[in-house]
DNA sequence: TGCGTACTTTAGCATTTGCTTAAATACAAT
DNA sequence: ATTGTATTTAAGCAAATGCTAAAGTACGCA
């Protein structure tokens, strides 16, 4: 598990416990945080994000607006679903999905930094 | 590229376009989001930087935090590094790492969830 | 009951990721 | 110059990821 240890003479053994106390402390959060954060990561997730902050889209508008496969699209929401990102609702024979409140205070400000308008470059 | 293109009858054309309209405006933004998220999206990683915020650490400190080896977190540290997401500033032959400025605003607000005090449960 | 639509699931595959091990680089002190 | 310390880099590999293609499931309607 270590073959190449720190080696240094002047390893600040209290310093190193604090550290990794703070880490065993924020750890279940850090856990949780670093999965939303690993789905949001992927471009195509971010955008599915970006669109559902929005309005609620089925799996057929999605593949639509990104221009792919089906398929592909459910497997990404399968994904956002099981990591508590999104809520399906199904109507019919249509899946309708939206950002689940669970995660909203994470995912909200990230989203809304792509909604405010760039300002122009003076001419 | 779309084999299985969506058939339903009434797809809202308008709609999608829409859609796909906001995602263009946003696509600069959104991509340098997804970069920096699925940087932080590593547990590993998530905690380097949880810990960065706080203070600057050398490669061998976050090695024995993390009970990693050497070369594993320098090449954590060179993706962050890559990302300009921490920037290295080299004393003597030791190199400390420093969250860097330009990507703090997306970072702060996530790394802050981890250091606020959890309500305890009533006893 | 049978057909069509919306979606999910499975299997397979190429690519990416994150580690280990080992060699290379950079600097300090002797 | 030589040695030692701190870090980076390269090569290799197992595991995870994200897609395609092809079945499978669920619901609505005729």
């Amino acid at each position: 598990m270590n073959p190449t240890p720190c080696v240094r003479v002047f390893a600040d053994t209290d310093h190193i416990q604090q550290c990794q106390q703070r880490l065993t402390q924020a750890a279940p959060a850090l856990g949780s945080l670093a999965n939303v954060l690993a789905l949001a990561g992927n471009e195509v997730r971010l955008q599915m994000l970006f669109l559902l902050a929005d309005e609620q889209l089925c799996v057929c508008d999605l593949a639509d607006v990104l221009q792919m496969t089906i398929s592909a699209v459910s497997q990404h929401l399968r994904k956002l679903k099981d990591g508590g990102v999104v809520t399906a609702r199904k109507v019919g024979q249509t899946v309708f999905y939206t950002l689940s409140p669970e995660h909203l205070p994470v995912l909200q400000p990230l989203l809304a930094r792509l909604t405010t308008t760039q300002p122009e470059p003076a001419p």
